[in-house]
DNA sequence: CACCAAATGATTGTCGACAATTGCCATGAA
DNA sequence: TTCATGGCAATTGTCGACAATCATTTGGTG
């Protein structure tokens, strides 16, 4: 919610390993560290300007989260993704939010719904804006997607899908540099799944999120063997 | 798996926060470590004779799977729980564990079903001979979501629920003393989804371990509803 | 020329000490 | 008696240094 932009200014976390883990992840979600490459504690300490102390707390932090992969006594690298593990986390996804939803319908209030169509509301007024520009969009699905988790009340749900999950998705996105597309049906959808949330239907809620994510997951397999195709070409 | 006896006798881990950070974990679930209990960092330093190091390094891992609660500047406690909590570990363990179901009726292999049907049947032997003796057929139903987790493919899933989540629930069993219970109609319906995972049946076996999941979450509200009055009439 | 082995360099794991922050307790005033 | 305030002790956060381990390179040998 409240954006990341304040670097150093005001100390808002109080201890520095919280912060250097925080300035980690976002380097690592945004493809600042580049996805593979080992990064070392001496190294990270002359960057941040920290001990090592705090900083191997950060990594631990990272490494619990999935962001970086560590092995005793080698070291650690930013973690790589290939398209099977990108596919195991849709079917995390479709399993946890469509739980998600169903429990949405059954726990959300009135004010989250109505905050939640603003917020469908908000987004078709910048897609009409800029048709094609996915940035916004992109941003907006995970909003949405955010909103909707919150909206179950169940903690331990939201502490997997908005603390851990959330960071890979993001880089996974960041790193396939692959858009969003499907610009209107998610739109639809989206809808959709509000509507049966308004109207309580928690079996319809989870079966239209199962079905979103679904379709997701398969719009991301028809891009990469889009680019595989493409690679072919090129290379031949 | 391998029974995790060897006490310190081989370094089977290789690094002492490894080492540290298993006993820890075996002492809370096991309740050795009152919860709520508040843990200290010179306290445990002097208990397993190392240094605060790889102490911390233990606590972060514990506090990264949910078992320890940390706050800044103040310390540690041992995690303390709700009822609420574990009746939302029990929906995202439906979730996930129903996904899980399905993805093993797609890509289990028949070895591994073969596995699975013998250690019915060694569960159903142990069953016959100590009928009430629950603590058995616990360890054995753990291990039977295991084997269905690991049975699924996913290695996001595995971690989620084998390293993470299954060390809570170990943990709500011994904290809450609640039995399983449940004794004949657990098997039946092991049986059941084992029938729908050999058929190739994914929706079928989703369904019903959805089902196994939810009474098993029903029959421990039962149970806390039951001790609640029973206390209700101790005080009265 | 290829392959194996020892030494080297760097990195990780571990330790003890110092500084900063917190919670508690005693003391004093209203 | 109760509340606020100050100091004190304990714990956490941070740092730099040493030891253990691993990857690489270089030298030697078949």
């Amino acid at each position: 919610m409240n954006s990341a932009e304040t670097e150093t200014s005001i100390p808002e976390v109080r201890t520095l390993a919280e912060r250097v883990f925080q300035q980690l992840q976002d380097a690592i979600v945004r493809g600042e560290l580049a996805p593979g490459s080992k990064i070392t504690e001496p190294g990270l300490s002359r960057t941040y300007g920290i001990s090592r102390g705090p900083l191997r707390e950060a990594m631990r932090r990272l490494e619990a989260h999935r962001l970086i992969e560590r092995v005793p006594h080698v070291g650690a690298r930013v973690v790589k993704l290939s398209m099977q593990e990108l596919l195991e986390l849709f079917d995390v996804r479709e399993a946890l939010e469509s739980m998600a939803a169903r429990l949405a319908a059954k726990h959300m209030t009135a004010e989250e719904i109505a905050g939640l169509r603003k917020l469908l509301a908000m987004h078709e007024g910048q897609a009409d804006l800029r048709k094609g520009e996915a940035y916004f969009q992109r941003e907006g699905d995970l909003d949405f997607h955010y909103r909707i988790v919150q909206g179950s009340h169940n903690r331990m749900l939201v502490n997997m899908l908005c603390d851990d999950l959330y960071y890979l998705v993001r880089l996974y996105r960041t790193q396939f540099s692959a858009s969003g597309s499907r610009p209107q049906r998610a739109f639809v959808e989206h809808h959709r799944i509000v509507d049966a949330i308004e109207a309580g239907d928690a079996e319809l809620a989870e079966l239209l999120m199962r079905r979103h994510v679904s379709a997701s997951r398969a719009n991301v397999v028809d891009r990469y063997a889009a680019t595989l195709r493409q690679q072919a070409e090129t290379t031949s």
